[in-house]
RNA sequence: GCCCGGGUGGUGUAGCUCGGCCGAUCAUGCGGGCCUGUCGAGCCCGCGACUCGGGUUCAAAUCCCGACCCGGGCGCCA
């Protein structure tokens, strides 16, 4: 006996008329009149209509469609069929028609969509929910937006690393971190790779990128944090932040290019036609910003971090991705570059689409002794940096780069109106699982 | 964490202002029946719910307090 040949729902065509084909999927509908059963296959690629006609399909195929729940897993070898009256335009007239597994009904959630679902509840079930072809979507694209990034930042000499997650002190101030028990010993969740990266600045690897977890204890609440997000983390030797902001200008163009090339398909399926920025991105100096918020209103004291209503404001008039620039050097970590004539700002820059910060970079300080004095104007203690400042005494090159985070990339790129669509699993002030 | 709004069958909702007429609406779903061209299939019958705890009252889905959770806004986010 001659094997059939396994097809995805999409591959099916003209070609493939009077053929016999192996499908695998899900019973996505159930249009049951009695004497001809529909049944809708839905896989990964797309819906095939199985037309079940009680006098052309063997007896027990008959039964068992009778029988089949909606969102079981079934087996269907059939003769393909050119149809005008089918979705699609082809139907499947099954010799064979197996259920894998039978689903439980009812489902807690419509895959089919017929009643919505709210967020909470499809985030409970998201297995189901990922049924979906929108929301499987954006995961296939969010997929292209990773592997893009991973081919440009390798393509400009950047190499890949891993830096740990657990990491041993608090010193890196600000955020608050996770507490977690390591043996005898205390240990945190590490908020992001920043000084490892430098480090390895120090150890000569020139280009470094990483895309990993960072995790951040703050107890936010909103539509654009996460407790633990991914962050795509690179960081350059012998080049400014201007170099930087290049790169990271030329990487969001890069990313909008092979998205809209790669996932037209998906992009389809969720109604949305991207358009590639034009670069470079404005860049507006923090002065500016604060300039245009006062004129509509909202003004922020000198020094200050820009409000949301602020930045809200200011999007009005920056449709597009911008740069701000030329912070204070006091909104800034410690490790943030000031200008050597005008110390009170410094070589540092967010990335800006919308009122949403997507990355955040400077230029950084390599030489030993400006470090320590931040540090300690900031407050800190130069002993608990231990292996970070050793490494700055001993040849740190000058240094640039930045952290862009790859679910509020997602978010922009697609108009997410929350970042959890964004994430298969997401973690938040409340939720830990799925 | 703060302010505001909310929590009703598996899912999404109406009802709450003005307590009783709620033995709780509608859709979808599920179970049963009819049906050979559906594509949100249709028609008939049935099933299934007031977040939890306390209080007020003759009487609470409805009013009050607390907890938990959700949504919006903000804060926090080196």
């Amino acid at each position: 006996m001659l094997e059939v040949i396994r097809k995805y729902t999409a591959e099916i065509g003209d070609s493939d008329i009077g053929k016999t084909v192996k499908l695998y999927g899900w019973v996505h509908e159930i249009r049951d009149h009695g004497g001809i059963v529909f049944v809708i296959l839905r896989d990964r690629e797309g819906f095939i209509q199985v037309t079940v006609p009680r006098k052309k399909v063997d007896t027990d195929v008959f039964k068992t469609v009778k029988k089949v729940h909606r969102e079981s897993v079934i087996e269907v070898i059939g003769t393909v069929k050119a149809e005008p009256k089918a979705p699609g335009g082809y139907e499947i007239v099954p010799q064979k028609f197996v259920i894998l597994n039978e689903a439980d009904a009812p489902l807690p959630l419509d895959v089919a969509e017929k009643v919505p679902a709210e967020l909470d509840t499809r985030l409970d079930h998201r297995y189901l929910d990922l049924r979906k072809p929108k929301i499987q979507a954006i995961f296939r694209i969010r997929h292209c937006v990773l592997k893009s990034v991973r081919e440009f930042l390798c393509e400009e000499g950047f190499i890949e690393v891993n830096t740990p997650k657990i990491v041993s002190t608090a010193t890196e101030g600000g955020t608050e971190l996770f507490p977690i028990s390591y043996f005898e010993k205390e240990a945190f969740l590490n908020q992001s790779p920043q000084l490892y990266k430098q480090v390895l600045m120090a150890a000569g690897l020139e280009r470094v990128f990483e895309i990993g977890p960072i995790f951040r204890a703050e107890e936010h609440n909103t539509v654009r944090h996460l407790n633990e997000a991914v962050s795509i983390d690179i960081e350059a030797s012998f080049i400014d932040h201007e170099g930087v902001m290049n790169i990271l200008e030329r990487l969001i163009k890069r990313v909008y290019e092979d998205v809209s090339e790669s996932c037209s398909r998906y992009l389809k399926w969720l109604g949305i036609e991207l358009e590639t920025p034009k670069i470079p991105f404005k860049r507006l100096s923090y002065d500016e910003a604060l300039n245009i918020a006062e004129r509509k209103g909202e003004s922020i004291p000198w020094g200050e971090d820009i409000s949301t209503p602020a930045l809200k404001l200011i999007s009005e008039d920056m449709p597009e991705f911008y740069f701000i620039v030329d912070w204070p050097t006091k909104s800034k970590p410690f490790y943030a570059m000031p200008y050597k004539d005008k110390p009170e700002i410094c070589k540092s820059f967010d990335l800006m689409k919308g009122y949403i910060e997507l990355a955040s970079g400077a230029q950084r300080i390599h030489v030993y002794n400006l470090l320590v004095k931040r540090i300690e104007e900031c407050g800190m203690s130069i002993d608990s940096f231990g292996f970070y400042i050793e490494s700055f005494r001993y040849g740190m090159p000058p240094h640039a780069g930045w952290g862009l985070g790859a679910d509020r990339l997602l978010m922009a790129m697609l108009n997410l109106k929350n970042i959890r669509e964004g994430v298969l699993f997401p973690r938040d002030r409340n939720r830990l699982v799925p």
